[in-house]
RNA sequence: GCCCGGAUGGCGAAAUUGGCAGACGCAGCGGACUUAAAAUCCGCAGACCGCAAGGUCGUGGGGGUUCAAGUCCCCCUCCGGGCACCA
């Protein structure tokens, strides 16, 4: 009875016995200082939110990352694999006005909750390093950030237009609102109001965040190409058109300068500076431009600002074109954007698809000023192309585009009436938030001295541990008199305390700079350290973050770079984003009703069998469907594992020499080889290809093998050293994949020191080569036999192989044979006709 | 509209350079063991025709290149994601 039950693989007694044994050894995770001469690689995954629990997405992503550092670990690299805690944020203050909860307390029992799920799941994450950000010891550094990009220039202060987020009751980031909504409000409007505000100059990098991007070979092309166009760069020119009847000048923004010849009118945003004065005298115009600004508001707050229908109205005024001073009338348009460019255009219907659409509504002039190179007759109207030649365009008639582009912008700027310019749709990032739960901002208001930094020694600039959460607006640490009333570092008269706090990207942005050296109490890091450890080898978590954090964070670097603090440009070198965890054909989510938790599968099948099956369902990269058979299947196949390892384990022990001395014939020398085959094909793969879901199939075929066997092995076919290695070496391989059982049957087999510590197998190529092939042999393209070959054969060897086939010759009798094509090793074709 | 992915059995998927389509797993079916069941083990399994031997068709659709196409080229459809009056 006793031997009965110790035949059967359970998880639930294994898992939690080396969980124990792991936390009792703090160094095995650990990484080693520089100076351990092995070769370092960073491998880390995105650090979540501490919502109180893992979901599937969180397993999978750590489930990547795990099985990277163990084979890491394996292949005798001194590898950080750290974890942390985005700590700050919304849902802490909304659980404190739920539950009554203070968002400290909240937050850090969410983060115990959630680290014993993620020791549960055997994760290897070294502890030591842990970050939580909503810990002084760590927000101080952000605070110290600050001041240093304060000193910089890299830090203002303005009163701007922003966008609120009503049930955040916070301003929001340009990079959190989608589509007009709170990216964490999906139902919820965003507004738009007048603030001051905080910003971090990111615009001041935008070039080298853009060329950056061509030198990142390591990120998915995906996530690239998306900050490509979040930075949106492009090239035109600012020419000024002068307001007939007074001096002011338009100034408007193209990229089609070449074109400004066809101009037919001037185009206004609602909010341009110009409209209010035109309009000031004309109560009906100022009512009319009041809906345009209505129609563009509700466009921007349903998300569909591409498909307003255009409406404009004109103003009676007209401006002059600079470089011929032909008189175009001055409109103001629902479509254009205020925040872009100059917040004017000048509209050249004969060339622009929008412009013509609004000049055929409004029956404006269009005008033909490109044309084909080599054609004299006009062309169509709109021609978009930017291969042309000029024509109606005076002295510049027959330039190309480009030469004229050049051209028209050396005159302007002759001229003083224009230029060559850079626009970006990135823009600079607001980080004030209203909230409590956040870094305070380091600065005071003094009534004498204005704004004055908080000096270093005053480091950290402490939240209030206790503060009561309410829903009114405004920053709630404004309602602390103890908090706000300070004294001003420069005169040490009264003065008031910043009351915003920041954005939590700002956390993020830089935390995995901390973790080389999270103890620090001087400094952010020791430079020295991080430059050992950067860039990250290998960055892993969800497409998601590819703009917010991934942007931020590569403009961090860029700024502590320049602070000389690193000397990395980027702070990743690879970048991996893996797919969604699917069920059902949606996305987890608690409004589906779909969600399968980490914990119930922990308790049915055990952490190996939830991990290993997050691994195989699917490519890392794709999105997974999560079928709960399928993880059961899992758990049947390491139940198969640990029956077969445990039943040859005193064998494999008895051996006393090496596989390689003993005879390797028939039998052995077959599951040798697949053996040899399995650890080459998971080497490659963990080489950066990561198709785990193979690399599993693979551990499975080489298992049904020895299964098949099973006979011949109880028999002793197989003499003990080659079981020895065989057994061995299949542990070591599913060591990534399933550390619990891995390391229960290394030590079940002998193994000492640790299956983390032992060396990844090395795939001899000698015996992994087979010595006999299947040849396929096709008759015009069709199988119809299959041959078998010694492994080197020459192409004549295996025509004439194939050609004595009995299925060949039974197919090719009383038929010419015209082709033979022989590829050794691979396929024959022979046409037949 | 533009830019990325993707479409292969009942299901998740595999095929790394153009060379046996469907590895591996799930679900299913049959068998062994068992009084029985569970567990385990062995076997079958793309579709269609056929008792079988065997044959025909088959990787979203259409065309093409090639001795040979899931894979390369052209056109189209659908699904997922991102961007979108950005002048």
């Amino acid at each position: 009875m006793a031997e009965e039950k110790e035949l059967r693989y359970d998880p639930a007694a294994i898992e939690p016995k080396w969980q124990q044994r792991w936390a009792a050894d703090p160094k095995l995770y650990a990484a080693e200082p520089a100076t351990s001469g092995k070769p370092k690689y960073y491998v880390l995954e995105m650090l979540p939110y501490p919502s109180g629990q893992l979901h599937m997405g969180h397993v999978r992503n750590y489930s990547i990352g795990d099985a990277l550092a163990r084979h890491m670990w394996m292949r005798g690299y001194n590898v950080l694999h750290p974890m942390g805690w985005d700590a700050f944020g919304l849902p802490a203050e909304n659980a404190a006005l739920k539950n009554n909860t203070p968002p400290r307390e909240w937050t850090l029992s969410n983060i115990a909750a959630m680290k014993r799920q993620m020791q549960r799941l055997g994760l290897g994450y070294d502890w030591a390093t842990e970050v939580t950000t909503c810990l002084p010891d760590y927000y101080r550094w952000n605070q110290w950030f600050f001041l240093r990009m304060y000193e910089k220039g890299l830090v203002y202060r303005k009163k701007s237009k922003v966008n609120w987020c009503p049930e955040c009751a916070t301003v929001l980031a340009n990079e959190q609102v989608i589509d007009g909504r709170c990216w964490r409000h999906e139902d919820t409007l965003v507004e738009q109001r007048d603030l001051e505000q905080w910003f971090f100059r990111i615009t001041a990098y935008a070039d080298e965040l853009l060329a950056g991007l061509d030198k990142l070979e390591g990120w998915p092309e995906k996530v690239r190409t998306m900050q490509r166009n979040w930075i949106g760069r492009s090239e035109g020119t600012e020419v000024d058109f002068t307001l007939e009847g007074g001096t002011e000048k338009i100034r408007v923004f193209t990229t089609r300068v070449d074109t400004i010849f066809g101009a037919t009118s001037v185009q206004l945003a609602p909010q341009h500076a110009l409209v209010a004065a035109l309009t000031a005298t004309d109560p009906d115009l100022n009512e009319k431009v009041a809906e345009l600004l209505d129609q563009q508001k509700k466009a921007r707050e349903t998300g569909d600002l591409g498909a307003i229908e255009k409406h404009g109205v004109p103003t009676g005024r007209f401006a002059a074109n600079p470089y011929n001073g032909q008189r175009v009338p001055i409109w103001v348009a629902n479509y254009i954007l205020a925040d872009y460019g100059t917040g004017a255009i000048m509209s050249v219907p004969g060339h622009d698809e929008r412009d013509f659409e609004f000049a055929t509504k409004y029956g404006l002039p269009i005008v033909e000023v490109i044309r084909p190179a080599g054609q004299t007759t006009p062309v169509e109207l709109p021609f978009l192309s930017e291969e042309g030649v000029l024509v109606n365009s005076g002295e510049y008639d027959g330039l190309s585009c480009e030469a004229a582009e050049k051209k028209l912008q050396e005159v302007a700027m002759r001229g003083a009436f224009g230029e060559a310019t850079v626009t970006y749709r990135l823009k600079d990032w607001g980080v004030s938030r209203q909230r409590y739960w956040g870094t305070p901002i380091p600065m005071v208001n003094c009534e004498r001295d204005g704004l004055v930094p908080v000096p270093d020694d005053q480091l950290p600039v402490v939240l209030p541990p206790q503060i009561e959460i309410t829903q009114q607006g405004g920053s709630p640490l404004g309602r602390v008199p103890e908090f706000v009333n300070t004294t001003c570092p420069k005169c040490g008269g009264p003065a008031r305390r910043e009351t915003d706090t920041m954005d939590t990207f700002v956390d993020s942005s830089w935390y995995f700079y901390r973790y080389t050296d999270a103890k620090n109490s001087n400094a952010p890091f020791d430079p020295k350290v991080a430059q050992y450890w950067f860039p990250i080898d290998q960055y892993i978590g969800g497409v998601e973050h590819a703009i917010l954090h991934l942007i931020y964070s590569r403009y961090w670097t860029k700024v502590m770079r320049d602070l000389g603090l690193i000397v990395n440009d980027e702070p990743a070198q690879r970048l991996f984003t893996q797919g969604m965890v699917i069920k059902d054909g949606a996305k987890m989510s608690k409004s589906k009703g779909n969600v399968v938790s980490p914990d119930d599968m922990v308790a049915r099948y055990g952490a190996d069998a939830t991990r290993m099956y997050a691994l195989f369902a699917a490519p890392p990269d794709r999105d997974l469907d999560w079928q709960e058979d399928g993880v059961a299947g899992v758990s049947r196949f390491l139940a198969r594992v640990w029956r077969l390892v445990t039943k040859y384990a005193p064998l494999a022990r008895s051996a006393s020499s090496e596989a390689q001395n003993s005879v390797q014939t028939g039998l052995a020398l077959k599951l040798l080889r697949k053996l040899h085959q399995t650890i080459a094909k998971i080497t490659l793969d963990f080489g950066g290809r990561w198709h785990f879901n193979t690399c599993v199939a693979a551990i499975m075929e080489l298992v049904n093998d020895l299964q098949a066997a099973d006979a011949q092995l109880a028999a002793g076919e197989v003499p003990a050293p080659v079981m020895r290695e065989l057994l061995r070496s299949l542990v070591l391989l599913l060591a990534p994949f399933a550390p619990f059982l891995a390391a229960e049957l290394w030590e079940e087999l002998g193994g000492d020191g640790g299956v983390l510590r032992a060396p990844w197998p090395k795939s001899d190529p000698g015996l992994a080569k087979e010595d006999e092939l299947e040849i396929p042999v096709q008759i015009n393209g069709k199988l119809v036999a299959v041959v078998r070959v010694a492994a080197g054969a020459d192409p004549k060897t295996i025509e004439a192989a194939a050609l004595a086939d009995e299925k060949v010759q039974s197919r090719t009798a009383g038929k010419t044979v015209a082709k033979i094509i022989v590829v050794p090793g691979r396929a024959v074709n022979l046409v037949v006709k």
